[in-house]
DNA sequence: TTCGCTATTGTAACTAGTTGCAATAAAGAG
DNA sequence: CTCTTTATTGCAACTAGTTACAATAGCGAA
């Protein structure tokens, strides 16, 4: 809750509107537990507000990635997804099960601060999505061994 | 022209076709200087093969991707962009004046081992996209100092 | 409260990207 | 070279995402 009368007041000191469309969005990403995509924000905003449309929805994420309120990634297969900016985390996905690991961004610090040093790009990315293969997706045949 | 008959072996030794449609692309990938989207690539490909349609190049660029012959890369506005893979290399991209610099896979090299030692995951992301500021235009507003 | 400015939304047309399916054509066997 | 198998393509319909523009509605000023 103090969380969205942090929201409206960045908005207005911005000089943006606080709107019923960008409450409801930014409330259902709030309140899911999981990353959203478009559609899923779509459907669950509809409940709220059934005259919202999908452009807006589209919209209003975009913005809001822009203002630092929620974070988006490409997680494999082109689709973004977006979920509320909290703890700064990136995302570590298996290419064989899909399998989905956070890490904190602490891991990536000393990596950007070495951007910095050697390219003098002072880089934000709060949200990058690695992948690879899970300890079990690496392992040798386990059926050769019998 | 020998990446060509690299390409051609590997395609075979695993059992896949090799295809006209699937060389054009392998050499306007080849003869590009730059990153190419799919609809680029589908331009520079009706010359070589007019017939060739879109639906082909984009299933050809994934195609090519998942066998590790071409790398993709989402550099911001969503759209997916392709390039022969090459040398190991990832992207600095300013979100101010969008300026993009190719840095060394080296620079990562100790950050994937960091990652197989506390998660276990085995990344093999060789080209991931950062975005910041670049020098420029984190530079302090010149206007005031006059 | 009322008014005016203009940021934001909804609409609808548009572009980008995906997919099921039948036709085509690589490529190995004979 | 011819035949057979089936991976790949073209087609066309589909889904996803974007955008120009007019209508709407925040919100600051009076
Ligand atoms: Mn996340
Ligand atoms: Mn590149
Ligand atoms: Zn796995
Ligand atoms: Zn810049």
């Amino acid at each position: 809750m103090s969380e969205n009368l942090q929201c409206t007041d960045t908005l207005h000191s911005r000089g943006f509107r606080v709107t019923p469309q960008r409450m409801v969005i930014l409330r259902i990403l709030q309140e899911a537990d999981t990353h959203l995509n478009p559609t899923e924000v779509y459907q669950r905003a509809q409940h709220a507000m059934p005259g919202l449309t999908e452009a807006t929805v589209y919209r209003t994420l975009a913005f809001l990635t822009d203002q630092g309120m929620v974070l988006a990634a490409h997680i494999g297969s082109g689709q973004l997804v977006y979920e509320i900016a909290g703890h700064a985390h990136h995302h570590l996905i298996c290419r064989a099960c899909g399998y989905t690991l956070e890490i904190e961004h602490e891991l990536l610090a000393e990596l950007y601060r070495l951007f910095k040093v050697s390219t003098g790009y002072q880089i934000d990315s709060l949200h990058t999505t690695f992948f690879g293969l899970c300890p079990e997706c690496q392992a040798p045949e386990l059926n050769n061994v019998a």
